[in-house]
DNA sequence: ATGTGTTTATTTATCA
DNA sequence: TGATAAATAAACACAT
């Protein structure tokens, strides 16, 4: 039996890989991002093994951050003082963890960008960034098209693209993916997920339920996150009720979206124009879908283009 | 000086 | 066992 608090079990390296538990910490906070130097304490608070050499996980994870496009960079905003940005979780990269290994995903999540956004996706940050009343752009309808896309961006797709079966989202790190769905996942050398936990010495099911331990306390986190999964808590665009009340009204806050719900939207192309109503479309919205499109048009100057394509690319 | 972020290259580990 | 995801190392730019 795992031992809290015992070393020889708690320095074991955690059956997490840097994303994984990237994803964990920005999950874990209340507002779905995180600064990098918070993902570091976040991990070195509930992992002793990431206490030690931190020079060389701190570089891996912050490789992962830069190289994943489930990771999205929110910047700062002059008020909110501090170094780097805030980092968030692509609205769109769903069930990173369906297959229950939390050490290797099936595929990488990658943001294919078929097509840029015109010169208008600067005004649309603008606008993203600062509008507050209800507007409408006159916006072609493709780039209408496009801005409803990313208006509904805090849903999740299921992570895959064989539309059909959508049963629904079940967050990467909901409970019933860390110690339910009879652990369908198989973890490296065959051994189910609990069995190969247990062996290292973490909790398994029977005892995560009653366990939030000061060895285990983000078992909690995860316990709470399962209730992200429960559709009534969040309204539209999926953002949870509670992220969307407790902005503020006047100053927008730099909060992140929610990482996806599965909640039914029309689909992009069966919005005519974009219109915007601030009590549907709130701040944390805003604040992703800007920085998507800023890194897009950045890193992309030369689009002439039209809608922001996200999908997942087998490569 | 240090923290943050990007990128390339190489090696290791996992999974189908 | 091959493909590829993940880990590691390292060089570099930039901001504070």
């Amino acid at each position: 039996m795992p031992r809290p608090g015992k070393n020889s079990y708690s320095d074991q390296k955690p059956p997490y890989s840097y994303i994984s538990l990237t994803a964990m910490a920005i999950q874990s906070s209340t507002e779905k991002m995180l600064p990098l130097s918070d993902i570091y304490k976040f991990i070195m608070d509930r992992f002793p093994y990431y206490r030690e050499n931190t020079q060389r996980w701190q570089n891996s994870l912050r490789h992962n951050l830069s190289f994943n496009d489930c990771f999205i960079k929110i910047p700062r905003r002059p008020d909110q003082p501090g170094k780097g940005s805030f980092w968030a979780l692509h609205p769109d990269c769903g069930d990173m963890f369906e297959n229950g290994s939390f050490l290797r995903r099936r595929k990488r999540f990658k943001v294919h960008r078929a097509e840029h956004l015109a010169s208008k996706s600067h005004q649309m940050i603008h606008y993203f960034h600062h509008q507050h009343g209800q507007t409408k752009l006159g916006l072609t309808s493709s780039e209408s098209a496009a801005v409803a896309g990313i208006g509904r961006l805090p849903h999740f797709q299921p992570y895959s693209l064989n539309g059909g079966q959508s049963t629904g989202f079940k967050h990467p790190f909901a409970i019933e993916n860390i110690i339910g769905r009879d652990y369908k996942g198989v973890m490296s050398g065959g051994l189910p997920l609990a069995s190969m936990m247990h062996h290292l010495g973490y909790p398994v099911p029977s005892q995560l339920s009653n366990m939030v331990s000061s060895m285990w306390p983000h078992v909690g986190m995860m316990d709470s996150m399962a209730s992200m999964t429960v559709p009534q808590e969040y309204g539209h665009f999926g953002m949870p009720m509670k992220t969307i009340c407790h902005a503020p009204s006047q100053t927008i806050p730099a909060v992140p979206v929610p990482i996806k719900p599965t909640a039914s939207l029309p689909p992009v192309s069966a919005i005519p124009s974009l219109t915007v109503n601030p009590s549907s479309m709130c701040a944390p919205t805003a604040t992703v879908a800007a920085s998507i499109l800023e890194q897009s048009a950045s890193t992309h100057p030369d689009n002439k283009g039209s809608m922001l394509h996200s999908v997942l690319v087998h490569s």
